[in-house]
DNA sequence: AACTTCTGCAACCGCAGAGGA
DNA sequence: TTCCTCTGCGGTTGCAGAAGT
């Protein structure tokens, strides 16, 4: 524990990468790999701390990094993560291929908060009580959580994460995305608030770390800006039923439920929370 | 054309967790 | 168990180019 030792101020160069150092950088990576970044540079000849080698790596030389601004989808795939784990970059961006939490971090700052703002999203929801909940001002990190967003009265028994094997993009095809025509922040946006679809917060499971975590399989790896995956359903090939793989706590899904309009990743969240509310039946939108 | 302000983004800094000795 | 090192993360800074005056 305790910070790290920085490197050695003296005599290490900081600021912008030359092209040459890029190479130097990327041909060592290439022959060596990364074992030790810390004494990275001193191998690769390079006066730069292992941390500023990293970086460099990370966020600009790898092979798989996709460069260039931000589709459309890719922005609205961030606002949704975002609005569901917070400031957590690295977790975002590793839902998004080729993209990295610093740039995911630019993005947000210089482009979706302003956005947002302009839109001024405040999706509701409503409580048994009649409460209204703002999303964007109550979801909240619990200190005790780490920067885990928690939302008041949702803490009671844990979702699990799914011991089942995760589907594959075609065993999701059913959920098909329409991420493009959501709504971010218009009359459509989401307003878990409706006579028939009020549910009880107070029943919606504890959402622990392992649920926000890869290693729940709750969001699959190799999501690749399609928000249908995000929701990770999957599909019952006997009942052609699409089901949500998660949450052990609830055994059976209603075999009658066919979730064909779940057509984007925050309709998941929405149907999530009606079944964990006591798995009520779903309305039409 | 010159200067100022704004914007975008690469890179740095410091903290904290993991894991080994 | 404690200490130490390494790594990863998120917040912040500072520079360069664009836009505005």
């Amino acid at each position: 524990m305790g910070r790290a030792p920085c490197c050695e101020k003296m005599g290490l160069k900081k600021g912008p990468w030359t092209p040459e150092e890029d190479q130097v950088l990327i041909s060592y990576i290439q022959r060596n790999g990364h074992g030790n970044w810390r004494a990275l540079p001193k191998q690769a000849g390079l006066l730069r701390c292992g941390k500023s080698c990293r970086l460099r790596w990370i966020n600009y030389l790898q092979p798989d990094i996709k460069r260039g601004n931000f589709s459309r989808e890719e922005e609205e795939t961030i606002i949704k993560l975002h609005e569901m784990l917070g400031n957590r970059w690295s977790a975002i961006a590793a839902r998004l291929p080729g993209r990295t939490d610093n740039e995911i971090k630019n993005v947000w700052h210089t482009h979706l908060k302003k956005r947002l703002k302009q839109n001024q999203v405040t999706p509701a929801m409503t409580t048994t009580n009649g409460e209204s909940y703002d999303f964007s001002s109550t979801i909240k990190t619990d200190p005790s959580h780490s920067s885990k967003p928690t939302i008041p009265g949702l803490l009671e028994s844990p979702v699990r994460a799914p011991t089942s094997p995760q589907p594959s993009s075609s065993e999701i095809s059913s959920v098909t995305s329409a991420s493009t025509s959501t709504q971010i922040g218009g009359a459509n946006d989401v307003k878990i608030k409706n006579e028939d679809t009020e549910c009880s917060m107070e029943s919606f499971p504890l959402i622990d770390e392992s649920f926000w975590l890869d290693e729940s399989g709750f969001l699959p790896d190799d999501y690749s800006s399609n928000l249908s995956e995000l929701s990770g359903f999957n599909l019952d090939t006997q009942t052609q039923n699409t089901v949500a793989p998660m949450a052990n706590n609830v055994q059976e899904w209603p075999s009658d439920h066919g979730l064909s309009h779940v057509d984007n990743g925050m309709d998941f969240w929405y149907d999530l929370f009606i079944r964990a509310g006591g798995a009520e039946e779903l309305p039409d939108f």
